[in-house]
DNA sequence: TAATGTGAAAACCTTCACAGCT
DNA sequence: AGCTGTGAAGGTTTTCACATTA
């Protein structure tokens, strides 16, 4: 099937992961793996990942399984992850300060180049190296810059009207840490991270 | 439908976020909403909300909608969330601190009780009022204190050990910030909070 | 009239099962 | 012999559309 087909989105999700159990096996010294193997690892189903894969092509060699460096490559290039992609933060609080101090998205290539916040007290500390802007300079700044995503970690109570301005810059995704569910125009693709909504969805199962 | 029919995991998914939304228009002064009006909020049709609800019951009058205040009651009591829910957190680093002192989850009846971290040198601190504690005194505290969910905030290279001791615990219910994705038996839950992962399914649709 | 509750239809996603390649 | 790639089958979730009720 071709790259340009309709590709649902649960399959977009998963790539992801397959691409992290992948490096971590390439690093335990694995170079070949077949779709059983990798599904043990995810708990998904060996259909499922051959499935997955055949939506970008034929990566696999019948009988033998998959080369995983070849396949980690395949999988960073379907995602756009061979660059590295910056992006800036608005709201520079609590929340925001552990999020720009978080070592988890460099080595990813992902990597936060602004920070915004509105409040005046703020505007000119530093944080992590990075300076934070007042957020009327948010739009100029996103366009010179060919900035595509930004983190949201302001209070849920602006979150939408910080989202109304988001919408008048560059910006195409913004991954949301403000516990709401925004409405965004088409064409914009929204992430939450919402861990009280995780903990509301588990207690139903617990007795 | 009946109470103890099965109810799609989608559909509890989407129950906490029903609860905010009618809270949020509670307090803007609505008593009465609308399967669309809700809809038209949470960019959901309005059909899947009332054949959400009607899993649980009938909780709307034809013509006029569903009362705000009785359906968050029922939504509330169909999650469990009438109570405090007490947890443990395991991994006191620099992303556990920050989930320690995270405000968002007392209001919303999900407490921090314990800390636990193997890291000797951390051993008798205290966060937030919280006193951490060493990991083998985590199976008998969990099971006193009957705790349900654990948060999980240790590094990667160490998530599947740790999960492996949690296994042997009262625990049910792991919302998960390490960035693998764990290995559990069955009827232990688990949600993931894995910003980075987030990010990479998002790139897929930039360029 | 306005909006629910719900069978039935449609859309979507996963799994099966096997031809075909190495 | 072993495992991929994939149509077709099966299962699940969403949407439709309308009878029903306030």
């Amino acid at each position: 099937m071709a790259k340009d087909s309709f590709v649902p989105e649960v399959v977009i999700l998963r790539l992801p992961l397959y691409i992290r159990a992948l490096t971590q096996m390439s690093t335990e010294g694995q170079t070949v793996i077949s779709s059983k193997s990798l599904g043990d690892r995810l708990q998904i189903t060996p259909a499922q990942i051959r499935k997955d894969l055949s939506y970008f092509g034929r990566f696999g060699k019948q009988g033998r399984g998959y080369k995983i460096e070849s396949l980690v490559a395949e999988l960073t290039n379907i995602l756009g992850l061979n660059r590295q992609w910056n992006s800036c933060i608005v709201g520079v609080g609590r929340l925001g300060k552990a999020i720009i101090n978080y070592p988890g998205f460099v080595p990813e290539g992902f990597k936060i180049i602004y920070a915004f916040d509105n409040d005046q007290s703020k505007v000119g500390q530093t944080v992590n190296e990075i300076k934070i802007l007042p957020m009327n300079e948010i739009k100029a700044i996103v366009k010179d810059n060919n900035i595509k995503i930004a983190i949201l970690a302001v209070p849920a109570t602006i979150a939408q009207n910080v989202i109304s301005d988001l919408v008048e810059t560059n910006i195409k995704a913004i991954l949301n840490y403000a516990p709401i569910a925004p409405k965004v125009p088409n064409g914009l693709i929204v992430r939450n991270i919402d861990p009280v909504l995780s903990l509301q969805s588990m207690t139903y199962y617990l007795d």
